[in-house]
RNA sequence: GGAGAGAUGGCAGAGCGGUUGAAUGCGGCAGCCUCGAAAGCUGUUGUCCGGGCUCCCCGGACCGGGGGUUCGAAUCCCCCUCUCUCCGCCA
């Protein structure tokens, strides 16, 4: 949630911020007229309970004191009835409020590029150099029919489109790219966390997704539950409505889930092959940091997500996120894109995000500042999307026989096999 | 799924329907003591919103969540959620 008193007293700014990631300023007109309404609504409705109040102490001692109460419980009563609209109003104001305030985005930072989509994203550095192949490379799907790894027919078969089937060495290899990621992220000093791939709603309106894209989550019949999109929702959520001591900042965590997700706006793209699925293993970073200390933090999991790449040695570069193109809770982020050399392009395989103290505002997560509670900084990333990874090891490992070569780092995790 | 018990401040644990935002203990913080520490003693110690234009005062809200009774509810009533114990089922 964003900061109503900042937009309260900086309106003109948070409109040109606001307006960078495309949102029309004039939601903040609306959204500064429903909170000086709340304003409004609360300061009559308290005023009138204060009056309630200080009349029922009297009663209280006119009681103790055997004296006539008659008077006083008339002019209780017709207090008590004034109240009651005035509970309504601000109950409405506080309503209105919420609805428009949840469904506003994250402000981006001053140094987030203009820009309206993903072409006006803006690249910072290339790692590695893609490999020149003597052989046509193919795309992952066509090697992995070749080879039997990903069974595509029976994923549907089992559950429908956008589901597939992991075979033998792929699904092997699967497991070993989680342990790696989960390894090398503990050795950075992420501590690892195995949890719910299910959340309530209320975790889910902390990290921003609920409730404004509901139609993306895949939810549980009869139950307030979901299933996660990220581990970011769990781990961030850890401390959801709790209070850190300063000296316990930053938390770095880690995690793998599988993600789940409904892909209702994505029709028809990425439809071959395991790009885009409804379920997809991911091993996440998720930090909570002190306000004045998550640019570095922020550094620090670019760096992390970066490293891995070129531990494994795949080709990638590293992309800010124009302001159009950013997501709803996130201030800022780097997409780190993997070199796909069958598809002949960059594709995103992890996103790391500040969303500042968006996310913390919702979720309520705070530390003490000496006396005082602040809001922290939280952040998260993916260290790394395990299926495209997976493909991205396919397509700059493969031979031209249709054989995967395993990349170095990874042989101890497949006991030295080689294909 | 069935039966019972419970949910109070960082934790433990009291709380006749009326100065109870809440006893007490632990923990935390500050001071005294000490060369220093421990022990001991003294004081202090919840969160959110609004106003004064701020670390001090005033008002409002909060004792799992939501309703209700009442002039007044942590205390009485109803619903929901969760936890624990027993039974059933189960990896």
């Amino acid at each position: 949630m964003i900061d109503l008193k900042y937009i309260q007293n900086h309106f003109n700014e948070a409109s040109a911020q606001l307006l960078k990631k495309g949102v029309d300023p004039a939601i903040l007109s609306q959204l500064r007229e429903r909170f000086a309404a709340l304003k409004e609504a609360n300061a009559a409705l308290e005023a009138a309970k204060a009056e309630q109040n200080s009349m029922s102490r009297l009663f209280g001692q006119y009681k103790r004191e055997g004296k006539d109460i008659g008077e006083l419980k008339a002019r209780v009563d017709a207090n008590k009835a004034a109240i009651v609209p005035l509970q309504e109003a601000a109950r409405a104001a506080e309503a209105a409020l919420s609805d428009l305030a949840l469904t506003i985005p994250n402000l981006p930072d001053d140094t987030v590029p203009q820009g309206a989509d993903e072409a006006d994203n803006v690249e910072i550095r290339k790692v590695l150099e893609p490999r020149v192949f003597g052989f046509e490379p193919l795309e992952h799907w066509a090697l992995a029919e070749r080879n039997g790894w990903i069974d595509f027919e029976r994923g549907v078969k089992l559950a429908k489109s956008r589901f597939s089937v992991l075979r033998g060495e792929a699904a092997r290899l699967e497991r070993a790219l989680i342990n790696f990621f989960l390894d090398r992220n503990r050795d950075k000093g992420f501590e690892e966390f195995y949890v719910p791939f299910m959340a309530n709603s209320t975790m889910l309106q902390g990290t921003g997704q609920l409730p404004k894209f509901a139609d993306d989550l895949f939810k549980i019949e009869d139950e307030d539950l979901y299933l996660i999109p990220t581990a970011e929702v769990p781990l961030t959520n850890m401390y959801h409505d709790e209070i850190l001591p300063e000296d316990q900042l930053p938390v770095l965590m880690t995690a793998y889930t599988p993600c789940f997700r409904r892909e209702a706006g994505s029709a028809g793209r990425d439809t071959r092959g395991m790009i885009r699925q409804h379920q997809f293993d991911k091993v996440e970073m998720v930090a909570i940091a002190h306000p004045e200390r998550s640019d570095a933090v922020f550094e620090t999991m670019v760096q992390q997500a970066s490293d891995l790449l070129t531990e494994l040695g795949l080709p990638h570069r590293l992309v800010e996120l124009c302001g159009g193109d950013l997501g709803f809770s996130a201030a800022r982020t780097i997409d780190l894109e993997v070199w796909l050399p069958g598809q002949n392009r960059y594709r995103e395989i992890s996103s790391v995000s500040n969303t500042r103290d968006f996310q913390a505002r919702r979720a309520r997560i705070r530390f003490k500042d000496g006396k005082k509670n602040r809001l922290v900084h939280t952040l998260n990333g993916s260290a790394l999307a395990v299926g495209r990874t997976l493909i991205a090891i396919m397509e700059n490992y493969q031979n031209e026989d249709g054989t995967i070569t395993i990349p170095e780092v990874l042989k101890s995790y497949m006991q030295g096999n080689q294909e």
